[in-house]
DNA sequence: CAAAATTTGTGAATAAAATCACGTTTTCAA
DNA sequence: TTGAAAACGTGATTTTATTCACAAATTTTG
């Protein structure tokens, strides 16, 4: 099993591959990823390594080949779908993301409680909570992303449950309990995020990012 | 110097008391705070100890002290300005925050290009890209969040140095670059951290939180 | 074509982080 | 007031992560 912190490096390295691609790159060596990426050389072709991903000698990586690895690595050679729970300027951020419209990630849906947020024209519509269940089941959705209030997040987080989510991104601030084992769930709390940063400034030392 | 994440985690554990708090306990155990976080309460204490923060042998820690030094610690013992640059949905989003309102943080204005997003008026008023600077430097504030395209986030991360920015919480998906070492960036990805999830539910492992 | 230059791949070494385990202190009850 | 139970604090140990360093492979050059 490899660490949160080393899949999170692939992602980066992956970006990175992508941003040289689009500069007509054809080939990257591990030194250009570090420098993009602000690790070590050593890092990359440890983390490359690990997941059998190998280069040339001499030559570094094929972008496009490299490109294939990583994306089947995480899981971004098949689409995947979300839904977002909750529809605040949070929610709707995740919808409208610029960031996935050229990436296999899709958000299929949102679910509110509130009416006024209701629109099952747009693109990504938005539907009422009652109807979550029934349309997970028939899209064959396997994640969620919970952009509710920190009240109403573990009642969001069993309902994802039923429904059968097998990986849930939690924006609320608490820790969602579940006896379920099968289900994943990540936490991103901003004001988690932002004490970070305070911190680093008030002691003056920036931190490897 | 400690690492990034155990000041995460501090954070985590501040939450987590101010929770209890709610709930009217006085004091509070290592192992609580660990149930409530997901760490070992041995990791608890150790955090706590690398920090000077002490409770009492058998009486564990008193909420409202433990409080006033974990706010200590990460800063939150005075209010922390921060402007936000790009007036989209998540740039709304954190001038929105719930999260923030009764803690030190504030947002204290944002900047766009679109001049359709400017507002004088607001709570958290929104101005045009070219009085960022003078805003700064007025009004003594020390961090930004970057919430622009990728394309722009560059640019917006040298105005923010040029007006005298300390920290910088970074969302577009670059690593922005600069030779003042003063400056300190953290990145968030949300692409990146769903790809995480991604990855951790395809390969069926749910690792530390 | 041979030699030189360069870059990967990976065990070994080092460093960092987490956990263990137990002495010390405090609380509580009889 | 004394003894037992509970919980902290932290040095020692273990585990995990990173870096080092160099042989092997490939490319380039003369």
């Amino acid at each position: 099993m490899s660490s949160r912190s080393r899949i999170l490096r692939l992602s980066r390295y992956k970006n990175a591959a992508l941003r040289l691609k689009s500069l007509n790159f054809l080939k990257v060596f591990s030194d250009n990823l570090a420098d993009a990426t602000g690790v070590t050389a050593s890092q990359v072709r440890k983390d490359f390594s690990l997941f059998g991903i190998s280069g040339n000698r001499r030559g570094g990586y094929q972008i496009d080949e490299l490109l294939t690895q990583l994306n089947k690595v995480l899981g971004k050679d098949k689409l995947q779908k979300f839904i977002v729970v909750g529809v605040g300027n949070m929610g709707r951020g995740m919808i409208n993301y610029p960031g996935f419209i050229k990436s296999e990630i899709k958000i299929v849906a949102g679910f509110d409680i509130d009416p006024s947020k209701y629109n099952r024209k747009a693109d990504a519509p938005v539907f009422p909570m009652d109807e979550l269940t029934a349309f997970v089941k028939t899209n064959e959705v396997e994640f969620g992303i919970i952009a509710v209030p920190d009240f109403a997040a573990q009642e969001v987080f069993e309902r994802l449950i039923q429904a059968g989510i097998k990986g849930v991104l939690n924006f609320a601030p608490i820790r969602l309990k579940s006896d379920n084992t099968d289900i994943v769930v990540h936490n991103l709390n901003l004001e988690t995020e932002i004490e970070n940063l305070i911190y680093f400034v008030n002691t003056k030392v920036n931190p490897a990012e």
